[in-house]
RNA sequence: GGGCCGGUAGCUCAGGUGGUUAGAGCGCACGCCUGAUAAGCGUGAGGUCGCAAGUUCAACUCUUGCUCGGCCCA
């Protein structure tokens, strides 16, 4: 075997200084990142940035509780990314931003758990003893609290892990009730009765959250009430027809209203005379099976007017206004039971009756309906509570005493009990099963809930606040300009308002919606009659109905909770509590708990302001809002936000936020939401198997988080994309930076070459644009104008061009000398800017440069030299590169017809005019002349190629052989 | 069903107060380089700016309706 004489050509290779570092171009975070956050931990990193910024200015984010039920879910996690985010660029700038996150722990949903696992084990919830149960409750959500916590860290989110807040926290449930008490000392609750959303199967009323609507097929019933009483005459003897699509409320009817603008007409048929609304007489009909016919009988309204004479074509109806309905009285079809069933139901004017379904005529059972409650309340008509917790009517009720569930299809159903007996009693017109509309159900049994009126306790919304911030605040309150104030003090609802336009929202739009409901809710139901959770801890008078409000008495209360929790409101020290100046047999302990809302709307006051956080204290005296930002979703405009904002309204007089900054919904790839059933949903924790945190990251960082998003393979595909550009950017920087000293090798800026000159300022832009996007929380525009950066400015401008000086000038060379200072500036800005986003990339980078310099997330920004900003050099450098981009375009063809490969072999000709500057250096081409035309010309060079540095220059004797440069630089080596 | 919000190239996003051929990065295609090499550079093709009317000399930008999606509420 003869090998063919190889062509010898001389190998510069190892003379020229290429980029040397052992960071690795594959990232390999899945595998790498859980060492770093080890390594972070076990150094008490979080510990050592409190001690970093001591003394700095603060920046107080204080967390939502998410709830401690579940696995993160990708919700979470943008949450919290875009906290950390907040809290690690506010810490770049140098201000001590410390991070608590905290759980929220009580509430129906573990409840709900726990009485789950009771079921699998046949165990009855009821005979279970309440601490018992409540010592469950914790330890369920104690679990997912550590659960939770493990997830979250994983994603790099930097807090007090160690001392995360719990809302179950015995101090925060005194807390809490020490901020009711609040409430009651300032005269901010009443007891009332009002239908409130009430679950039958959980034997609870709920919250709207607890709430959600489903299609279901109802029994709708058409029934007929005797009219006994009219100014009227000839109505007399008549029925009025109501329509419903809840038989189980007919039982419970008090009275019937009608519409004041509707239009209504009596409908003569073989059976009797029915009044209805004009424009539904036809549906009833077809549901009747009626048939309407002609009547000579006239309608005489009470006024002696005559209102009409049905026509001959029976079809057309005359028509009477509903407000000569007014002073109506009828019966109740099951009226032969006497009692209560016999009682007059009047005829009452109602705004909400409408002609979109049934029959223009509507009953009321003032205990189901919040329109039936309000309007039988305005006509002393009182609710009657016949139904019971458990759905059933009470066993002494008059009529299906004991029976039900309500919520039963067959006990509702054309042939139940309801319906039997209207039918027998002869006021059961129609009934079918066959009426699909959207009604309420539990989230979390997904039972029908009903309305049910029971007595709740309430904030009032609309009463003066007996509290000295309410006065000052009713001075300037902005929605009664001018007007006589009604109150010295201000309302709870105007105090709200006023805090909403003192509060920054971002986006702006934030502030409209949370406006709105504030404007626009009802009173505030703080009241749950279940276990888990905080006892609303008052005693009510038995005589008068009042509660206790006795500052000694709270005082003992409050101690206690803190001390021991919620089961320290017990019956056994109910006594102890009220001390020796009351008697516990005259009072009622309250027994009912707290809406979970009031828990989380009081997290500012234990966890911000009780001290046992110090690194959220503010300066002693500061009364305004505590914390400089609250972070969540756009759901909790009627959540958190709200019940935080009305909690320190109510107790402080302002909000307990200086600003809002809310996100949108994550969706999947086709912008549908996750859910389940759909199977489409993302797990974080998977994402990070796959791809690990810091993409995870970037990806949240770079989506516009203030509208919805989305995320899938494709999207995650890109962002990957993006993550390796800049991994590469560094992974270049550490490279042509190895081994670079800036006491030896650093030079000043208005020594170096103006290439350096714009870069700096280049990167002096950057630094503004990013300084005003961190104050903007505009993370898109953060993390697009960086990587622009990398991928514009440096990879594809100023490392492209230096390649040459970086490779082939002497290292002592002064271009290459300013060129690794300006790269040595650049690694400093970049890793600080990356850090925020990509914490566990830039930490790598970071330590691969400086093993002993401790974590960059201890750095804060450099403040940049504001000279560097050039802005006469920049204009001239904007338009070289113009240039070069007409230049890059004028070769293409050479390309393509391969005359030319590189453009080192191009010899490019500009117009006259062009600024003065290394063309050729900054184009990468063989030489620039100026020429006389207008525009740009290529030629291929006729130069040989040298051998190291690759450029092809007259000085070259032949290919292969060293230009001036490059032969001094290799004789300099050898020396 | 009601209130509010959104729908710009395959993807992620820019596009003050309406005004010449709607931009960027990435991806893609093609090419170069082979001394950042599972890297780097260049060129190019991609958009009736959700749809339909209207106001205007002129609308991605204003109005209305519709549609799709979302949050909240019923």
């Amino acid at each position: 075997m003869t090998d063919a004489p190889r062509q010898e050509t001389p190998d510069f290779r190892s003379t020229v200084f290429l980029p040397k570092t052992d960071f690795p171009m594959k990232a390999g975070l899945p595998q790498k990142e859980p060492g770093i956050l080890s390594r972070w931990q076990g150094e008490g990193l979080y510990q050592h940035l409190r001690e970093a910024r001591r003394g700095a200015e603060k920046f107080i984010l204080h967390d939502g509780p998410p709830y401690a039920n579940g696995d993160m879910h990708i919700g979470h996690a943008l949450n919290h990314i875009l906290k950390d985010m907040v809290c690690r660029t506010q810490s770049l700038l140098g201000k001590d931003a410390p991070y608590v996150p905290g759980w929220d722990c009580h509430g129906l949903p573990i409840e709900w758990k726990v009485e789950e696992e009771y079921r699998k084990k046949k165990k009855n919830k009821d005979e279970v003893p309440p601490v018992e149960f409540r010592a469950e409750c914790r330890a369920y959500a104690q679990k997912w609290v550590d659960v939770q916590r493990e997830q979250l860290k994983r994603l790099g989110i930097q807090g007090d892990w160690d001392h995360p807040y719990l809302t179950m926290d015995p101090e925060a449930e005194g807390t809490i009730v020490a901020e009711l008490l609040k409430f009651a000392e300032s005269g901010q609750l009443y007891r009332g009765a009002k239908p409130v959303m009430w679950s039958p199967v959980e034997k609870t009323a709920l919250a709207e959250a607890e709430v959600e609507y489903e299609d279901i097929v109802s029994t709708q019933i058409d029934v007929a009430f005797e009219i006994v009483e009219s100014p009227i005459a000839g109505l007399v003897g008549a029925h009025a027809v109501i329509w419903t699509t809840t038989p189980w409320t007919i039982p419970v009817n008090q009275a019937l209203a009608y519409g004041p603008e509707v239009s209504y007409t009596l409908l003569h048929t073989a059976t009797g005379r029915y009044l209805v609304a004009a424009a539904l007489a036809d549906d009833f009909i077809e549901r009747t099976g009626l048939e309407a016919t002609k009547s000579s009988s006239p309608l005489t309204v009470a006024n002696g007017d005559e209102v009409g004479v049905f026509g001959a074509d029976p079809r057309s109806y005359f028509t009477f206004p509903g407000t000569a309905i007014a002073g109506t009285i009828c019966r109740h079809p099951m009226h032969n039971l006497g009692g209560f069933f016999a009682k007059p139901r009047p005829m009452l004017p109602g705004d909400f009756v409408t002609t979109d379904s049934g029959t223009g005529l509507v009953h009321m059972a003032p205990d189901h309906g919040e329109d039936d409650f309000a309007l039988c309340k305005a006509h002393g008509i009182e609710p009657v509570f016949a139904v019971l917790g458990d759905g059933k009517y009470r066993e002494d009720w008059g009529w299906l005493g004991g029976q039900g569930s309500v919520i039963n299809p067959k006990f509702n159903a054309p042939d139940g009990p309801i319906c039997e007996a209207l039918r027998e009693a002869g006021g059961l017109l129609a009934a079918s099963a066959d009426y699909k509309h959207s009604y309420p159900h539990s989230w979390r049994s997904k039972a029908k809930v009903i309305y049910r009126c029971t007595p709740q306790w309430f904030v009032p919304m609309d009463r003066a606040v007996d509290m000295p911030h309410a006065e000052s605040r009713a001075e300037n309150r902005w929605d009664n300009e001018g007007g006589a104030l009604e109150h010295p003090n201000a309302t709870l609802r105007q105090i709200a308002v006023q805090a909403i336009a003192d509060t920054r929202w971002v986006p702006e739009k934030g502030r409209n919606r949370i406006g709105a409901m504030v404007e626009g809710r009802p009173d505030w139901v703080l009241s749950r009659q279940r276990a888990w959770g905080v006892p609303i801890t008052l005693f009510v008078d038995r005589k008068t109905g009042q509660y206790l409000d006795d500052p000694a008495v709270n005082a003992r209360i409050v101690a206690a909770v803190r001390a021991g929790g919620v089961d320290a409101w017990s019956e056994e020290r109910a006594q102890e509590y009220l001390g020796s100046d009351y008697k516990l047999e005259d009072y009622e302990r309250v027994t009912d708990i707290l809406d979970v809302w009031f828990d989380s709307g009081s997290t500012h006051a234990f966890v911000l302001e009780s001290g046992k956080w110090p690194d959220l204290l503010r300066p002693e005296g500061y009364t305004g809002p505590h914390a400089d930002l609250y972070l969540e979703g756009s759901d909790q405009h009627r959540g958190w936000f709200q019940s935080s904002l009305l909690e320190a309204c109510a107790t402080r007089g302002h909000a307990p936020y200086k600003a809002v900054l809310t996100h949108g919904f994550t969706m999947d790839a086709k912008g549908m939401k996750m859910s389940k059933s759909l199977g489409n949903t993302i797990s974080p924790i998977d994402l990070m198997k796959e791809y690990g945190a810091d993409i995870l990251r970037l990806w949240a960082l770079s989506v516009d988080f203030t509208e919805d998003h989305r995320i899938g393979k494709e999207i995650l595909a890109g962002v990957a994309d993006q993550y390796r550009k800049l991994r590469n950017t560094f992974r270049y920087l550490l490279g042509a930076l190895d081994g670079f000293d800036w006491d030896a090798e650093g030079v000043e800026a208005s020594e170096m070459p103006e290439l350096e000159r714009y870069m700096l300022h280049r990167l002096s832009e950057l630094d503004a644009t990013l300084r005003q996007a961190i104050a903007d929380f505009d993370f898109n525009t953060y993390t697009r104008v960086l990587i622009d950066f990398c991928n514009e400015d440096l990879s594809a401008f100023f490392f492209d061009i230096r390649k040459d000086c970086l490779y082939c000038d002497a290292p002592a060379d002064p271009k290459r000398r300013a060129y690794r200072t300006v790269l040595d500036v650049l690694f400093h800005a970049l890793v600080r800017y990356a850090a925020p986003v990509l914490v566990f990339t830039s930490e790598e980078v970071w330590t691969t440069r400086f093993p002993d310099r401790g974590s960059v997330h201890l750095e804060a920004l450099r403040d940049l030299p504001a000279d560097w900003l050039d802005a006469a050099l920049a204009e001239r450098f904007e338009g070289l590169r113009a240039l070069r981009t007409t230049v890059t375009e004028a070769i293409e063809p050479l390309r393509r017809d391969k005359v030319i490969g590189s453009s080192l072999q191009a010899e490019v000709v500009v117009p006259a005019g062009v600024p003065e500057a290394d063309l050729a250096e900054l184009f990468i081409t063989a030489s620039v002349t100026r020429g006389q035309g207008e525009g740009v010309e290529i030629v291929p060079t006729s130069h040989h190629k040298c051998g190291r540095c690759w450029r092809h220059l007259p000085e070259v004797a032949e290919d292969s052989a060293l230009c001036g440069r490059c032969d001094d630089v290799v004789a300099g080596m050898d020396a």
